[in-house]
DNA sequence: AACACATCCTGACTGC
DNA sequence: TGCAGTCAGGATGTGT
């Protein structure tokens, strides 16, 4: 479930039932799942079971649990989850039948004393699971989004390593628009590129970025220093927007790729203007809806009101 | 440094 | 039915 609101559906279904959360153990159905994890998977068992788990943080695609390894260490760690392009992360009964393409199940114990499962499922690898050491933000603010945390917590204000580098995503409170524009100006790049680079901005995937642009009348190759001011901060706003509503909706879905983590497709209501609209009529001119090839994935747009300028 | 591209993968679906 | 080709919502490393 790839994109921002995608993502943050599954931060807020994990984190109600993981905090407090004990690690019993860990069942590993395909060692590529954790290609991200330095030590490899013994590694990972090792340090995992046994571990609290202390919450659900999210910085644009990034999840991250911050944990209290069973014995004592001077490591601030988290487990980062990344969805990839197909990952799904389930909470299920033990009895509750298989599911297709599971890669691994950590069992856990609920703070209530319940058990029960969480099950990392992913198509095409390129999701993963690691722990990985929290380091300070940049900016000493918090390192992501969670909510139920009291002020304060000691990890509140760290970020895994792997993710310091992202940046924040527009939903986050600590969101800056004067340094998103500050960088955009600079880029000589398509907008699409620049809106796809989790480095500028965090959170936007291919679906939310052709919606955007078709929202603020952009083609998805109009180089970034060409776009002024006011028209940057339109589409900005666009984004916010978009995703905002698609994280109220519980994320966009298409198949069955896409589920929350009681495995339930998000509402397709989540009305799309261009993505995966190709030669349906322009909702704003009655145009069809082009596709274009663009780097090995797809762009769609209105010719007529995203043209190239 | 900034940019463009190749690469990691599997499964579902289409059309011949 | 079988098989080849196409498509998929991401991030990273590498070369210019």
């Amino acid at each position: 479930m790839p994109e921002l609101p995608e993502v943050e559906t599954v931060r807020a279904g994990l984190a109600p039932a993981l905090t407090g959360a004990i690690v019993e153990s860990l069942d590993v159905f395909d060692t590529r799942s954790f290609k991200r994890h330095p030590g490899g998977v013994e590694d990972f068992r090792q340090t995992l079971v046994g571990s609290k788990i202390l919450g659900v943080a999210r910085r644009g695609k990034f999840l991250w649990m911050p944990i209290e390894p069973a014995t004592a260490t001077s490591h601030r760690l988290a487990l980062v989850g990344h969805l990839g392009m197909s990952g799904q992360m389930l909470l299920r009964t033990p009895a509750f039948t298989e599911d297709k393409l599971t890669r691994a199940i950590i069992h856990v114990r609920s703070d209530d004393g319940q058990p029960f499962e969480f099950r990392f499922i992913d198509q095409r690898l390129f999701g993963s699971l690691a722990i990985d050491e929290l380091v300070e933000t940049n900016d000493s603010l918090a390192g992501g989004f969670s909510d139920g945390v009291a002020e304060g917590t000691w990890w509140q204000n760290l970020i895994p390593a792997s993710a310091a580098h992202i940046s924040r995503d527009p939903l986050d409170p600590n969101f800056s628009e004067t340094t998103v524009l500050a960088k955009v100006a600079k880029k000589h790049s398509g907008i699409k590129r620049v809106l796809l680079d989790q480095q500028t901005i965090s959170g936007i995937g291919n679906i939310y970025a052709d919606e955007a642009l078709w929202a603020s009348k952009l083609h998805y190759d109009q180089p970034a220093d060409s776009i002024g001011n006011a028209k940057m901060r339109e589409l900005l706003s666009n984004v916010k927007e978009i995703l905002s509503k698609a994280v109220l909706q519980g994320g966009t879905s298409f198949d069955e790729q896409y589920k929350n983590v009681n495995g339930e497709s998000g509402y397709f209501a989540v009305s799309l203007n261009a993505y995966g609209m190709t030669g349906t009529a322009c909702k704003r001119c009655s145009t069809e809806i082009k596709r274009e090839s663009w780097m090995n994935r797809g762009s769609h747009f209105c010719p007529k009101c995203q043209k190239l300028r």
